[in-house]
DNA sequence: CCTTTATTTAACATTTCATTTAATTAACAT
DNA sequence: ATGTTAATTAAATGAAATGTTAAATAAAGG
């Protein structure tokens, strides 16, 4: 599986999108504190944060018993960058396709 | 389920990333054009391609008995402003820890 | 009309994914 | 050592996604 589409799969989960979202404005937060707001068990939080961690959108340090997570940027940039080379393409090709029309109806 | 989930759902599938890629690619192309890459039946694509124009990554119309699909700009803009939303709150995060820490370093 | 071509829908089997409860591991405090 | 708290892993289950073949739909052409 490509990176990008790792991506994509880890955050085409409502429950991992929020993960990353409250981890992106609240900072660094032990695994615990991200489950009452997901409303779900601890083990099915656990299992989303490992599917994060292995797409890179996350990373997680230790501190005593708890596991302390954060978003990671280079996660965000990867999608930004796929996204943006698509788009630069399209668009490029939108100015050769324009320029074509031109040329016939001239 | 929200319009950005969506769009990641869309784009977690192998197949149809290969098919978004190929329309950005080659520009607009009817159905039956896109099956044979992909190595799977034209009703596999067929699906495939209405999980893409459900979440607004790609357009269809017709022509005679063909359906003649095309990549839509505004479902890339709207995963690039996603990304980008969160890299930039991200990164003023950042920068205002920064700080945080600098006064205290002082 | 009847046939052909392109595509989609239906029905079904198989696989994958998310979640839960129960068990396990690890760190810490008494 | 023993018990407690935090988190992960294991096993089981149900729901959703994906693929296949067969049937349905729709436009075009003889």
């Amino acid at each position: 599986m490509t990176p990008i589409l790792k991506s994509f799969a880890a955050l085409s989960d409502e429950t991992r999108l929020m993960i990353v979202d409250q981890l992106i404005t609240e900072g660094e937060l032990p695994a615990g504190d991200l489950a009452p707001g997901a409303g779900i068990s601890a083990p099915a939080i656990s299992r989303h944060l490992k599917v994060l961690r292995e797409a890179g959108l996350v990373t997680q340090r230790a501190d005593g018993t708890r596991r302390l997570y954060s978003a990671r940027p280079e996660g965000l940039r990867m999608i930004a960058e796929w996204t943006q080379s698509r788009r630069t393409f399209w668009e490029g090709s939108l100015k050769r396709l324009e320029a074509a029309l031109m040329e016939d109806g001239a």
